[in-house]
DNA sequence: CGCGCGTACTGTATCGATCAAGACTTGATC
DNA sequence: GATCAAGTCTTGATCGATACAGTACGCGCG
């Protein structure tokens, strides 16, 4: 760094106090609590600190003592340079941030370890100077997640997992995901296959077992696969013939990975049922590149409604959350102290959203 | 908080240290410095520290007293909710996240304030619990510009502004620029329009006067202007006949706004140039809105090669810029002491890629 | 005059750790 | 048997601020 060596002790309010003659306590008012002190002696003590260079009191020894730190961490199961790529954790991030800005709180993104799919080590939650913790869609085992509960501070929870004294915000995985199956149901599909991402952070990539179903530590996923089970057997087909491809990552090409193993299956499936959009997007241009057209050869249903789900063609039949929202509560739920202590558990609406990428089979 | 009233103070070294008999430093050492110690004292420390609930050294008060965060702080110039939606900002994020991933650096994204544009006020940097700070493309007149220059940390600028003692990443703007707009005055354009994001941070839409062009306080908008005005004037043609329609947000939505104007043109403009490829998306869509076909009609380039670029329908002809390296090398020169200490100044290479947006005029 | 009260400022304790230097054991070496 | 080095642990100082209780003073009021 540019320390010019010597020139100068570093300036704290000390420093300032012994030159202008008044005690250090005055010279922290001048910069915290402008109305305790006279603003002649203010504009004095202001000018002073201009003169040495001081640039404000010290972040660090602020947040020691006043015990606040003005910053949230966040917890992201995806290394970060995936989770950008993610519409529906870049909307929540955006709904956090939203409410961030008001109050003035940064966010601070805690680095992932190098096992994908763990999220932050526990070291780097011990380390974080932060007022709280955003816990979004983690698996319950993470290391990350015991420490987030070990340092007893304020924690909201997006989608997963439960925690004790942590407040939650999620949807009804179960429910959206059965009425979106039920919708293709409906149409008259009998042979209907599943896109999932994953059911836990072991990266594993392929059919998935009804063993592995019932041991999936990410419980959303669990939940929407549930959903659909609930609609098959309501339609009076068995759950155990319905293929399950489970993909990592939760991307496009993901999706398309994975729709290519289904749609070499003979009978090909009519219709594909895949949890997130952009999984749904991957299967729908794995389609097209195979000459079929959706949703004449192949319905396709997707889970989010992120923004591309309006814009690709054709547009995409899923299940509506409110993802930003879902930022927002969460942000809210952590900032603003409630009247009312105690954790909190908030359940958004979800809405079934159809649209051009499904129709009755051919 | 959950604290339950009086049921034991506050766990701190100390309390642990007098419980096993030891020294507060010991235990310190244990948490730190495990090789400072005896193995088995350290696991008679550690299983107190458990019992006791200690979840680890206050990261505050170890942060003050070693004068090290493990956080960088990012500025940026947009509010959060929107700069994730600008695949520019997170690719360069996504590489900087890479890099934090290594070396278990958070990233801090500090909040803008209200005034959109302005990028975090200077507030928010003073209080900062940072390592150093990653300005990405911000105007030099920012007050959190300011405040970055004010607390001497490690600093990084990309894109701008330059900054006395920080280092910097960036490209040839201008050079870029040229090399897209030459390509389609070669192909024989002579009725091309611009389309810009901002000069200035004042959210002014609309037609852009060489006056407001000499003024404007983002340096890379003027040199990419100034770098399709070399263009223009090599190819014989008048700088001042093009006409340069201004821009924000520079997203799809604001490029269709502007590309209708610019299309409503009698005689209308045979190409555009756009400075960003969400920009130049959005003119291709409100081409085709219009009835008008790209590149037959209409021939559109754009700037960055964002991953969408490739994705569109006709592929867009633009400006490659490396975001991703960008974000890589921005993150390099803030944690990796470099061997020769004072700021560096990098230049990433730009290569004009020529795809099917652009073609000869009908 | 004495009391209460608000304003302006001071002084000391404290936040919770790390650092730098030193002291005490051991065992090995000459 | 003195010397030295390595390994282990302790002591006291310090990081840079804020919290809290208190002092000094001016002023209105009964």
């Amino acid at each position: 760094m540019a320390s010019r060596k010597g020139e100068e002790q570093r300036v704290t309010l000390q420093s300032i106090a012994d030159l202008v003659g008044v005690s250090r306590t005055t010279v922290s008012n001048a910069y915290s609590r402008p109305d305790q002190l006279n603003p002649k002696l203010r504009e004095r003590i202001m000018r002073t600190a201009d003169e040495l260079g001081y640039c404000g009191p010290d972040p660090a020894a602020r947040t020691l003592r006043s015990g606040h730190a003005g910053v949230v961490g966040v917890l992201l199961a995806e290394r970060l340079s995936y989770a950008f790529t993610d519409p529906a954790a870049v909307s929540f991030l955006q709904g956090v941030a939203q409410v961030g800005e008001r109050e003035g709180t940064g966010l601070l993104l805690l680095p992932p370890s190098a096992p994908d799919g763990a999220g932050p080590p526990a070291g780097a939650v011990r380390g974080a100077v932060v007022d709280g913790f955003l816990v979004y869609s983690m698996s319950s085992d993470a290391s990350g997640v015991k420490a987030v509960v070990a340092r007893r501070l304020p924690t909201v929870v997006v989608d997963e997992p439960r925690l004790p004294g942590a407040s939650f915000v999620g949807i009804d995985d179960r429910a959206g995901a059965r009425s979106v199956a039920e919708h293709l149901l409906g149409l008259g599909h009998e042979r209907v296959a599943v896109i999932t991402f994953r059911l836990a952070a072991d990266g594993y990539n392929g059919p998935v077992t009804p063993e592995r179903q019932a041991a999936a530590t990410f419980t959303i996923t669990r939940a929407r696969l549930e959903g659909y089970a609930d609609a098959v057997r309501a339609a009076g087909l068995r759950w155990e013939d319905v293929e399950i491809q489970e993909q990592t990552p939760n991307s496009v090409a993901g999706g398309m990975d994975a729709a290519r193993v289904l749609l070499a299956r003979n009978p090909r499936p009519t219709a594909i049922l895949a949890t997130s959009d952009v999984l749904a997007i991957g299967a729908m241009r794995a389609a097209r590149e195979q000459g079929l057209t959706v949703p004449d050869d192949l319905s396709v249903s997707g889970f989010d409604d992120a923004p591309d789900a309006t814009l690709v063609t054709p547009a995409l039949t899923t299940v509506r959350q409110p993802l930003l929202d879902k930022g927002v509560v969460a942000g809210r739920l952590l900032l603003d102290p409630s009247p009312g202590r105690g954790a909190e558990e908030i359940l958004l609406p979800t809405e079934l959203a159809v649209r051009a990428s499904t129709g009755p089979p051919s």
